[in-house]
DNA sequence: CTGAAAGCGCTTACAG
DNA sequence: CTGAAAGCGCTTACAG
């Protein structure tokens, strides 16, 4: 009960009951005996470990080596079922080569420099991290380890990352409730200041436009930091201006390979409207972003009071920046008496596996959460390999159609 | 790009920096400056550190002190939403002095051997596991670190335990159904063989039985390990019979706050009838138990088959080890054509924020998750700091009554 | 094929 | 109040 764990078992241990030296202990358990140690040694120095139940101290081990076989994945939002897959893909695409830590960042919270230096102790041979937002990327010391980043649209320029296409999955979506008749649809975004919100939000704007349809609270992001670092631009889907005004010098060399740069995208879709400077952070009436946390209760209690304002401004459809959002809208519309699709449609980003059972089942725009796991996962090994290559190209949305979106 | 990481800043560059030698700079970034170090000289040693953006070597750090401040959680079900909200609790809790790791174990299975080794080479502080399998507990290393368990009825005899009292939410739930005119209830068991599933399993057929009620499915755990260390029956919701066999010596003291003792619980009904040494492995008809993997799409599958037999042998009801599974049987009955409840009414355990919007809303057994980290944690500082008292009162369940469950 | 020894970056008594 | 030194448990050249 008094946390001593009893006498710990060292290698010299080992080596005493084996009847050889450390060097060689440590040569069998690291799998380097191979031509080195005789057989008969390996033997008796395996059974040792075995009945010592002998284990690597790892700290001594990091120390000795200058090296760490730790990848450290930065977890914002651990609530939220789509980061739990992120995660199952990366635990499953990293092996044994290398043991995952999972940093928990309180919930709702964005990590802050002292998440950054109590990780940066450990000298992880990686460090991953999921959504992050602008500013955290200026808090990380340049010296740190390799950095691969998940679902950071606009930081291809910084660091590898690892993206989703949006516009597939927003394109079906836009096309799909322009068929239905929907003209005005409100916006409902995520309070956290991750540059993946931000780019939903401005391709829905950007494609709902070239079917004449108007976005509510879709405007331009007023928490994009202040472009002081030339960076600010990069957060939103990208504009070629920003990206050719940049310094920097380590790019991601396949450029066509970027969400915003694919083939079969018009020069005019291939901006975004984020690439204007103008500020709303003064409400503009009905236009402004309303932001909700990430849970379904946050969103739902947000929800309840932006609707009748949508509503009044012509809306007849709400996209929710991910699905737990959207589900919060579902609960608001009922509390609201609200039939949905009736009176309002509902659609989401993500596609969580619960969206098939809500009431009614969700639209929404499907994100592959294990494949991006599993996609950062092997990029951060080939980048600690060497082996590291232009960048995957970016994973596909695609749209889950369902009632909630069905014609009235 | 090769995973350098730029020269790592050393003690010894902070000491020459600041004028002074290493042991100075320990005392200082350790604050343990405070009248052993000259105001003079600590000023200058925390100029240098941030010049330097030095940050202590956890490795060599904790390999001197000959102790961690790390937490290892023990994850076997990530993409399950629940479990994101018990860490969430645990993360709150643990607050500073701890940094919590989250050992990521593969989806769906159950920790073993090789996850317990890897862990144990970090020397961790303490040890968190989350709804353990009995098996897991006797892979453990006797030496290993102080070790707090979640979620692990029945296990309170061999460690620090934080667990649910199951009985008011199984009873209300029981009540319930009974009042609705079930007579015949099936049980959709989850397929890991954790004790909590154990338990909520044998205590939805004891309750049932008072009410006169059959529940399918739940006779005795054919995966329930052979009672070899004694332990075994423990995995059940515990019986006299086992505790009073044990040789254990470090038990919880107060035995009248674990949710098998309970003053209100009379003798019967603590009693479980796992206790029972019948075996069924070999499927007694309907009433062998049905089990699922934890995700939905895994439960509706199993469900869409185990459904037929279960209306077949008159049921009227299905009752899920975990929300999540019950959204399988949502997705289900769906799939079949079924209306629930007017077919079928459905019920689960856990109470996730999404139960609230599934068609129909579920009712479900409200398990305070985020209240089972929070006092998990607790329990292992107390542990750690040699302040621990003999265990929490096990936290209430209760009943969430939703639609999914209303009278036909 | 094997082992003695240096060194990884800290912390902690222990002298001054 | 301050610093030299030992030692934490490994790994890795380096001699034999």
């Amino acid at each position: 009960m008094d946390g001593a764990g009893g006498p710990r078992v060292t290698a010299a241990m080992v080596a005493e009951r084996a009847g050889t030296s450390v060097s060689t202990v440590s040569l069998v358990v690291n799998g380097k005996s191979r031509g080195r140690v005789s057989p008969a040694i390996t033997e008796r120095v395996r059974t040792a470990v075995h009945e010592l139940g002998y284990v690597v101290d790892h700290a001594a081990s990091s120390l000795a080596r200058g090296r760490t076989d730790l990848v450290v994945l930065l977890a914002p939002d651990l609530p939220n079922p789509y980061f739990g897959r992120v995660t199952t893909g990366i635990r499953e695409a990293l092996g044994d080569r290398h043991q995952l830590m999972l940093s928990v960042i309180a919930s709702g919270t964005q990590p802050g420099a002292d998440d950054v230096r109590r990780v940066a102790a450990f000298r992880p041979a990686g460090l991953l991290v999921h959504a992050p937002s602008p500013t955290f990327l200026d808090e990380l010391d340049p010296g740190g380890p390799p950095l691969v980043l998940l679902d950071a649209p606009g930081f291809e320029d910084r660091a590898a990352t690892v993206t989703f296409d949006l516009r597939p999955g927003v394109r079906a979506l836009v096309g799909h409730l322009a068929a239905a008749g929907h003209r005005t649809i409100a916006y409902l975004d995520g309070a956290t200041p991750s540059a993946t919100f931000a780019v939903r939000r401005a391709w829905l704007r950007e494609i709902a436009a070239t079917h004449g349809i108007t976005v509510l609270g879709a405007g331009d992001d007023p928490d994009r930091p202040p472009a002081a670092t030339g960076h600010a631009r990069d957060g939103s889907a990208g504009s070629d201006r920003a990206r050719d005004g940049s310094t920097r010098s380590a790019r991601t060399p396949d450029h066509s390979t970027r969400p915003d740069r694919a083939p079969d995208d018009s020069a005019r879709s291939a901006r975004t409207p984020d690439g204007s400077t103008r500020s709303d952070r003064t409400p503009d009436g009905s236009a402004g972003p309303v932001r909700a946390g990430l849970s379904l209760d946050a969103a739902a209690d947000t929800a309840v009071g932006a609707i009748p304002g949508w509503l009044d401004a012509g809306a007849t459809a709400v996209v929710a920046a991910a699905d737990t959002l959207a589900y919060g809208v579902l609960a608001a519309a009922h509390r609201l008496g609200l039939d949905v699709p009736g009176d309002l449609a509902v659609a989401g980003f993500d596609d969580l596996p619960y969206s098939q059972v809500t009431a009614p089942p969700l639209t929404s725009v499907a994100l592959p959460a294990e494949e991006l796991g599993r996609a950062a996962a092997h990029r951060l090994t080939a980048l600690l390999t060497g082996t590291d290559t232009p960048g995957p190209a970016p994973l596909a949305s695609r749209l889950a159609v369902r009632a909630s979106t069905a014609p009235p």
